[in-house]
DNA sequence: GTTACTTTGATATTCAATTTCACTGGAGGG
DNA sequence: CCCTCCAGTGAAATTGAATATCAAAGTAAC
């Protein structure tokens, strides 16, 4: 976690952009967070122990985690953006239930070299890819 | 085409709604596209021939036609839902070239087959899935 | 402390999606 | 064939998230 911090330090310089209490504190919190949180969600939480901190920093905060790769935005279809804490590296995909919301995240290497085939059939370089599963958790199909 | 106005015709008497010459001016104009296209593109075409039917008209029909399965509504992430035919069933997938916005759909069985693995390790029920794939073209990526 | 910046945060704006509501028009019963 | 009733229509308003604005405040270097 302090190697995050670490890590947002640096790119704050690098870019010539300056490590404001705000960012620190909206930092923190997000770091803090478990699940896939939107702004509003993470402005209410950072508002909490910070009332001055407006809404526009969170989200510009955020907008800034994502750049430097702390952070990934998701976009499930909700109509609002979700944030994740990114865990070095590694690509996860979801299972999204529709019924009580829950989002599992799995991993599967093999749908990953068969993406990587795809797109060499189609002479296409991957940057980014999503896969998402909607459907019902096992909670929700057994009640 | 005509067996698909058919499947909407019976869906829209189903539901106790009516088909009005609305609702067939936007259905035909729909089957004719090809692409993915958005209400407002929708609405466009068909305000060339039929300058009276409004916006609301063609949006709460494009929501009628996925109802009955006729269309398929994709959200890419651009901030616009598209959308698109269905054909019969096969689901496909899409790269999508962050360069030049063009939308390539393919087809992977294999993939599909581990998509339902992945779901029985979690007990979990699919209804539908989404898999995209972004990055660059063939186009662009040789210019 | 002063200067030259960037950042902040309340607010305004944008833009697509969606709703509203007074008017219009299908479709089944008569 | 007409009538009536309720659904449909469309212009406009509303919503809600994302993003931009800008004066005031903060930061770091000098």
């Amino acid at each position: 976690m302090s190697e995050k911090r670490e890590i947002f330090r640096k790119y704050i310089s690098q870019q010539g952009l300056k490590l404001t209490r705000q960012r620190q504190v909206i930092l923190d919190e997000f770091l803090r967070m478990e699940a896939h949180l939107s702004t509003e969600e993470l402005y209410l939480k950072v508002r909490k122990k910070h009332p001055h901190i407006g809404y526009a920093t969170v989200y510009r905060t955020l907008k800034l985690l994502a750049e430097c790769g702390l952070a990934k935005e998701r976009d499930f279809g909700a109509g609002q953006t979700l944030y994740e804490v990114t865990h070095r590296g590694q690509h996860h995909d979801h299972l999204i239930c529709t019924e009580c919301g829950e989002i599992i995240e799995f991993e599967d290497l093999r749908i990953e070299e068969l993406q990587k085939q795809v797109a060499k059939k189609y002479d296409f370089t991957i940057r980014d890819h999503r896969l998402e599963i909607y459907g019902r958790c096992s909670k929700c199909s057994s009640s």
